[in-house]
DNA sequence: AACTGTTGCAACCGCAACTAT
DNA sequence: TATAGTTGCGGTTGCAACAGT
């Protein structure tokens, strides 16, 4: 059934619902995500027949009902890695999440301003306002109001040093090769969009799988020798390393 | 038991970027 | 090329459950 025929079950103008999400909604809506696939949420709230909006079905989808989530309670190993990650990246909920196989970025929000901004702001007495700040997890939104905290200590302290989560997230330095072409991996840890999400993850899994490959040719093979093997990343003319031809939107 | 304040989390909103026509 | 539609993200809100009085 085309598309269009089947959003037409839906009656025009129809208030759509709000708020908590019924039994027979999340049973209906399972279906038609296994149906119609996850795509088109538009389309499939319509064509469901339930009042809810496209993207209140996506946010349900990915939140709660899509295979393989993990319910359960954050481990202690997680927590660590969510603050050295949010150390690194800030706000970037949805990069972080992605470290976390079965874990939403919604949870992870949610878990770092209940949990942990809360630890954090613990131990901040006697610290000053911008380290308080920073706790709050605040801080990098701040810059975009020319707020007092100055651009480069803000930068600093996001991605200047590397802590152990460099072992999650690869230990070829960005760094070091970064000077030159003038781009850095803080160029895309500091963008919000999708698109350049995506492509900030390709290059650290690529990162990744390079240094792997290193270490079962070399098992000490030097930080700057995994800098020069990625200067391909820092060439003008990307197409040498990267076919552009499928979709940056296909996570699969 | 009844009320009030706090907490945790699901869901919503606005916006930016991408895609389709 | 323009524009409407779709998707993804981060911040915020609303509310149920719980704790304290």
């Amino acid at each position: 059934m085309a598309y269009q025929e089947i959003a037409m079950q839906r009656e025009e103008g129809e208030e759509l619902r709000k708020g908590t999400w019924l039994e027979e909604e999340d049973e209906r809506l399972i279906s038609f995500v296994q149906l119609l696939g996850e795509r088109r949420w538009d389309s499939l709230a319509k064509a469901s027949g339930l009042k809810r909006s496209g993207k209140s079905c996506r946010l349900r989808w990915l939140n709660y009902l899509r295979p393989n989530l993990k319910h359960g309670q954050i481990s202690i190993e997680e927590e660590n890695i969510i603050l050295e990650l949010h150390e690194r990246w800030g706000n970037k909920w949805s990069k972080i999440a992605r470290r976390f196989p079965g874990r939403t970025d919604n949870e992870i929000k949610n878990y770092w301003r209940t949990h942990l901004r809360k630890k954090l702001a613990q131990g901040q007495e006697g610290k000053s306002q911008y380290e308080l700040e920073k706790a709050k997890g605040d801080f990098l939104f701040e810059t975009k109001n020319e707020s007092s905290v100055p651009k480069s200590t803000c930068e600093s302290s996001t991605h200047g040093d590397h802590g152990s989560v460099e072992d999650l997230w690869g230990s070829c330095s960005w760094d070091n090769s970064s000077e030159a072409s003038g781009m850095s991996s803080a160029d895309f840890a500091l963008t919000s969009s999708p698109y350049e999400n995506r492509l900030s993850d390709w290059i650290s899994e690529y990162s990744n799988d390079i240094q792997s490959e290193m270490n079962y040719q070399n098992d000490s093979i030097s930080i700057e020798s995994a800098s020069s093997y990625l200067e391909c990343w820092t060439a003008p003319d990307y197409s040498y390393t990267w076919d552009c031809s499928g979709s940056l939107w296909d996570m699969t």
